[in-house]
Order: C-alpha cells, then structure tokens, then sequence
DNA sequence: GCATGACGGTCGACATTGTCGAACGATGGC
DNA sequence: GCCATCGTTCGACAATGTCGACCGTCATGC
C-alpha cells in the first residue's frame, strides 16, 4: 500500500496550520485553508481534539494545539540518543566557554533545536529547545549543509531569505562556504542571523561516521571574535566538545 | 458523523506507545500491541514517518517518535495564554521565593508542567517542561482537583498510588484534604511524592473564574517548612502570584 | 553452510470507512 | 430583527483504509 493514509496527511496538515498561525483558527478558516469541506475538517479536528492533539476554545469555539503535543515531544526528547550523550558536553563547554550552548539535529528545512544551555551568567534567557534556525545563515545550519547530502538536498538553489547584510543568500556563496568548512572542519556565522550575534559550530557523528547534528556556541560578537575572526580558542573548544559527543556516540577515536 | 476517525485514533494510539516504551519498537511489537494487521500498522507508521511525527532508525528498522512532535509541542507553548501571562509572575515568585517554580494544567489524568523556573541558586537542574505530575500527591495535582470537578472525575475513586508513606493513597483523604484546600485556598504536599520535597501551590482562574491551571514553588522540605508546617510568607507568595496570573487572564480583583 | 524463523515491507480484493454537500440551530453584527 | 456566518450534524456514495497472504532479507542455530 504505497501512498499515504489521507486522513492523517491531512491531520497532520491541519495541525501544521494551527502551529504556524499565531492565533487560533476556527472552523472555516482551516476548511478553507486546506481545502477541505467544512464535515470533513470537522471529523479530523474532533478526533484530534479527542486524543488531546487540538483543544477548542469553549466560547469562541475555535482550535489551537492541544496538551498531548507537548508531553510527546518531550518524550522524544527523552528516547533521543543524540541529546542524552551530549547533554554532560554541552554543559562543559556552556563553562568553558562562557557563551551559550546549542545542539541541533536537520528537520525539514532547517535546523532543529535539542538542547540549549544556557550562558552560565544568569541574564534572563529563553529556553529555544523545539524552534527552529535556518540552514543557510547560523553556523549549525552550515555545518549539517556540508557535510549532510540531506541537508544540502532541503536547502534548495535558493536565492535565500536574507536576515541582515551579512547573510549569505546565493547557492554559490553557499556552497563555496561550505567547502571551506569541509576544509578546515568547522563553521563559523557572524552577523548573518541576527546583527551582533556570532556563533561557531561543529558536526557531531555517529557509530557510522554519518552526520547526525551539530554542536555550537552562540554569543556577542565583541566576545566571541576578535580582529574580525572568531577567536581560535573557542573554535578548538566547540570542535573538542563535537569530537566528544561523536566518540560517545560510538565514533572511534580520531 | 459522530464518531472518531479510525485511522487518525490508531496513530495516536501508535505514538503513545512509542511514546511509552522506552526503546523503540518494531513493526511487529507495535502491531501485535494495539492488535492491528502488520500491513495496516505499516501504512500508519509510513505516513507518520512521512509527515515526521515518526522516525525509523535505519539499521535495526525500529520506529521511535519524530522530530516534527518537539516543534509542534513548542508551538503549543507558544499559543498558550495562561503560559505566556504567567511568564514574568512565574520569575517573580522564584526570585522571591528563592524555590523552584512549577506552572501546571490538567491533562488526562494528571498535571502536564507547562513552565519552570530553576531555583535562583544555580545549581544543576533539569527542565520539565512537559512532564507529568501525579493529581493526588503534589500541591499542583490537589489544587486543581480541589476546584476542578473534571480533574476530581479523571482522579478516579483510588485507591491511588504510594509514592512515600505520607503519600494519600485513599479517595476520601484526599477529598478531605481537598474541602481543607477550598476552605483556605491554597494547597501544600509535604513528601508526598519525594522524600525530602515539599511544595505550596495556588489555583489559577480565567476570566469566567474557570480553574485553568496552578501554580507552585517547591523546594527542600528544611527551607520550605518550619515547625512541621509551611512557612507562611511562602504561602503567602504564591498566592498573591496565582491571584496576579489570575488578574492577568482577566479574572477581575479579588 | 544450509535450513529456519522472524523481521520489515508489498500487493490486491473487499467492504468498511471517511468524505462530501446540504441542512440545522445558535450566535453576533449591521 | 434580519442576515450572514459560525460550528455542528446527517445520510448517501464510493473512495479509502483495512486485512491476510505473500515476498525478499537478515540473523540464528542446528
């Protein structure tokens, strides 16, 4: 039976839907949007609501994400492989390095945030453990692009959404970075995501030697560069952090 | 048309039991689990895998839940109002406190943590964030059993069960103990569910004075207890932030 | 090394099941 | 008070998902 079972794409779709907007969706609106008569969309979202996937609001009558969504995925979190052995890394680094800490596997087109520590000074910080950051401008999206086919695949010909005037928006330039960070073996991103912001980054393996995320350290450019270049010392920490993760994955040594 | 949707019940029932089970399960463990025909248990997890709530380890073949599941769940945090009003109260309370603070709501039959704010001492800690809690033996769980007559009916008549010998295991302790909690309005569950871990929490209403959530700080039972009992500043403090959440929501004074 | 069993995946026939569009009552805005 | 729109229900139809047998592959163990 190949081919996909139609009431759950569309589930899934309309869920989708229901994340992107900001604000609930009524009844209508999702029937529209998708496409679909308003009996149908009906059937799928009370099911939904019914397994705790989408909840309706009782007055206005219209549905947002439901609970379920959010103890599953943090059960993906707690099956996930990759987070559990890196998550004792992500912690030394987060020290040694002073600067914040992320841990990010692909999904779709972007890159996926698992694990976020912290900048151990203790400003106000935001948890960004489920978003997502685009392939093309932050330097994990850049390492998963060179060294994962997938990767490069989901990043398309671009031209790319630009996000300040340093961000990368032609495949060439794209494609010629990442040869550089084969070379080298690691990725830097300053300023291309968010003005004031560098990060360095490096790919994590596994058993295989397959690429299965990227570790990185993200802070102000006033500490994180120096002279216009990220300062060596924190890319030969990130780099020894994703040799770690790597080896505890079962990587061998290198 | 009355009635779940076959297909849809099925795959949630397939991602719960991913969800349960530690490791990840096979095509056939997850037929013969929930009795379905392996072709049809294929089609189910095929279109999941598709849609990205499920993922297949390539080697062993073995499924497990998906990343689109952690992204979606964030977004449920982001939509959710109680959530984002409580943010800065939630701070607040920790800072004053010098606790733990937990944001709850009901689902199913227990409390799904929907905020936590680390102790402001730094010590290590764990985010949980979409974790349960049990209703009869944590302050959160007995607030909103005490006010919410459908988290009293998802409680069950017991007997309940024990985590630690102050644990109330019986339907009518813990009916008790909730006509105590509506009398004074507020709840406290003093190793009841770890030894050694004491807790005071507060109901949080809507603007219809609907009970929507509680809120609670909890910490060692040395510092949040005096003399056997909770201190009362901290009572204090928690209520006067579910009272500040509830204002937020438009629950109107008190 | 060969037979065996269990695994994930595929196929096609059947009828169950989800889909559609119209119709209903309730609600809110002009 | 009317009209438009909302969420919801209903029944008929056939498209759709389900079932059980079958295939190739891998690992196991005589």
């Amino acid at each position: 039976m190949p081919g996909p079972i139609q009431s759950l794409s569309r589930a899934a779709a309309i869920m989708r839907l229901l994340a992107g907007g900001e604000r609930r969706l009524g009844l209508s609106e999702v029937a529209t949007a998708l496409d679909l008569a308003k009996g149908t969309a009906h059937g799928i979202l009370r099911t939904l609501q019914q397994e705790g996937f989408v909840e309706q609001d009782p007055e206005s009558g219209k549905y947002q994400l439901g609970a379920e969504l959010l103890r599953l995925g943090q059960s993906y979190l707690d099956v996930h492989e990759l987070r559990a052995r890196a998550l004792v890394w992500a912690d030394d680094l987060a020290r040694a390095a002073g600067e914040t800490v992320y841990l990010g596997v692909l999904h779709q087109q972007g890159v996926l945030i698992v694990h976020h520590v912290f900048r151990p000074d203790d400003t106000r910080q935001v948890l960004e453990v489920g978003s997502m950051q685009p392939l093309h401008s932050t330097a994990l999206g850049k390492v998963l692009v060179a060294y994962d086919p997938v990767a490069r695949g989901e990043l398309g010909d671009g031209p790319y959404e630009s996000y300040t005037v340093r961000t990368l928006t032609e495949a060439v330039d794209v494609d010629a970075e990442c040869a550089l960070i084969r070379e080298r073996g690691w990725a830097d991103a300053v300023e291309e995501t968010w003005d004031g912001v560098a990060s360095i980054g490096a790919l994590i393996q596994d058993r295989r030697r397959n690429p299965v995320g990227a570790v990185c350290i993200s802070g102000p450019v006033e500490r994180v560069c120096e002279d216009g270049f990220v300062k060596p010392s924190l890319v030969a920490s990130v780099r020894s952090a994703a040799r770690a993760i790597s080896r505890d994955l079962g990587a061998g040594r290198f």
